[in-house]
DNA sequence: GCTATTGTACTAAGTAGTTAATACAACAAT
DNA sequence: ATTGTTGTATTAACTACTTAGTACAATAGC
């Protein structure tokens, strides 16, 4: 399930938003120290420079933080990873609204559409 | 609310998206006729040709057709706007359900979410 | 002290998306 | 028949993203 990029979309962003992700799912823990900037690129087959766009903007965002020959860790503090879990939830969920309330569902609808998709699929 | 534009994915695939749902919500119906590539580009405040690409992109999808001086036209039949609204609503819960998942939510969880953010939120 | 690895920086080239400007063919409206 | 509007095509220039290649300073590990 690795590093899959999609068309249309530049790929330092995807990459930042799969790194959230592993952030927010354990795969690096806080303190933890992540791999290098050119294994990084190496595994998601992508160009060293292209990765390190995408750390350097989340070292902006806190979210991780680099040692200067050491590697880069992930920030620890409880609260950044709670933070993080609770703001990509919301963003998911509230763009769900936005959209399905945009081709004419209303909360109900939305809420049962969720029920019914959590029921049929997968 | 018409025609906003994010930062990091081409203009011309948040057109069609955006197109998309002004379809599917009955701003433009079936068999009814769009305003020209140059009067929509207007609107939206970008080039015509960007324009003209999003259109041509749709046109490949069947949701619309160009009569050659006449302009262009929603296609009819039922079908073609219900399975547009259902295509856009799996795409939108079946994405959520996958972010949600890898960072760490059981079906539960979700369902729980969006009732809560249903409540909570506007 | 040496060495390898680290983050970081830079230049050049290629690709894709966007805009600008222009032009043309077809046909509806007159 | 003429005119204006339609979709469509083309060219050039600009910007952003991506890759390739190279280089350097700092330091952990030995």
């Amino acid at each position: 399930m690795d590093w899959i990029f999609k068309e249309g979309q530049p790929i330092y962003t995807q990459i930042i938003a799969q790194l959230k992700i592993k952030i927010a799912n354990g795969t690096y823990k806080p303190g933890e120290k992540l791999p290098s900037v050119r294994e990084l690129a190496l595994a998601a087959a992508v160009n060293p420079n292209t990765m390190q766009r995408a750390l350097a903007e989340m070292e902006r965002e806190c979210l991780i933080f680099a040692e200067r020959t050491n590697g880069r860790f992930v920030t620890e503090g409880g609260e950044v990873l709670d933070n993080l879990k609770r703001t990509l939830a919301e963003e998911f969920i509230g763009d769900l609204f936005q959209n399905l309330k945009k081709i004419g569902l209303d909360n109900e609808e939305i809420i049962a559409a969720v029920n019914q998709w959590a029921k049929e699929e997968q």
